[in-house]
DNA sequence: GCGACAG
DNA sequence: ATCTTGTCGC
């Protein structure tokens, strides 16, 4: 694979982000996140939420092959497609989207949440866990002169969570939203609560391969 | 060339 | 992300 051209593709795709609000009122919300067996699977799973009361309602889970090596910048070649898939299959759409990563705040303003905001045609919040490029000034985060993020911190003094719009939103609504979202901990409850359950299929996966080793394994 | 670099 | 024990602080 080029990277170049996938690089081009993010700066076209970029172009079709929508940054300001256009969706109806949030009912529910949905959080999504991935997890990895063994380098060669990849486990999305989305937790869709009432975002009223924060509480889940609905949440599955899709398993696919690992087809693209991690490379900072291009997350989206590797984990998009799986996360794609799992939104596709659920039975409860969410009205808007937090992943786990970035959105306009990228090198390219292209990152994961852009992506799969844009592909999908889905409102998306990138939720990135560490600092990934831009100009950090206060609670902004400036690229170019144009503030593309902002730092979000449930308690003051704790590591904060670095939010960007995705996709049919505005940065300011998704800090709101983001805001709105946390429940004590430091990210936002749709994307822990996705972490939470892709770890649980994760280890549910590894308990049957182990089980099915003990089986058939020794003889 | 050097440094930075989501999950 | 993943591996992985004890340990620091609220």
């Amino acid at each position: 694979m080029d990277v170049h051209e996938l690089y081009n593709e993010q700066i076209e795709l970029s172009k079709k982000a929508i940054l300001t609000d256009s969706f109806p009122p949030i009912k529910r919300v949905g959080g999504v996140d991935c997890s990895y067996l063994d380098d060669k699977f990849i486990i999305a799973g989305l937790v869709v939420l009432d975002y009223g009361t924060l509480k889940p309602i609905y949440r599955t889970f899709d398993i696919q092959r690992l087809t693209f090596p991690y490379i900072p910048g291009l997350l989206a070649y590797r984990e998009a497609e799986a996360m794609m898939g799992v939104i596709k299959k659920a039975k409860v759409r969410p009205d808007l989207i937090m992943v786990d990563g970035f959105g306009t705040n990228h090198p390219r303003r292209c990152g994961i949440a852009t992506h799969i905001g844009i592909k999908l045609d889905v409102p998306a919040i990138g939720v990135g866990k560490s600092f990934l490029c831009g100009e950090v000034q206060g609670q902004r985060i400036i690229q170019d002169g144009e503030e593309t993020g902002r730092l979000v911190r449930a308690i003051s003094g704790q590591k904060p969570v670095y939010v960007s719009p995705g996709h049919k939103i505005s940065l300011k609504t998704a800090v709101k939203v983001v805001k709105h979202c946390m429940a004590g901990h430091r990210q936002p409850e749709p994307t822990r609560q996705a972490h939470e359950y892709v770890t649980s299929i994760k280890n549910r996966s590894l308990l049957r391969e182990n089980l099915n080793r003990a089986k058939n394994g020794p003889r």
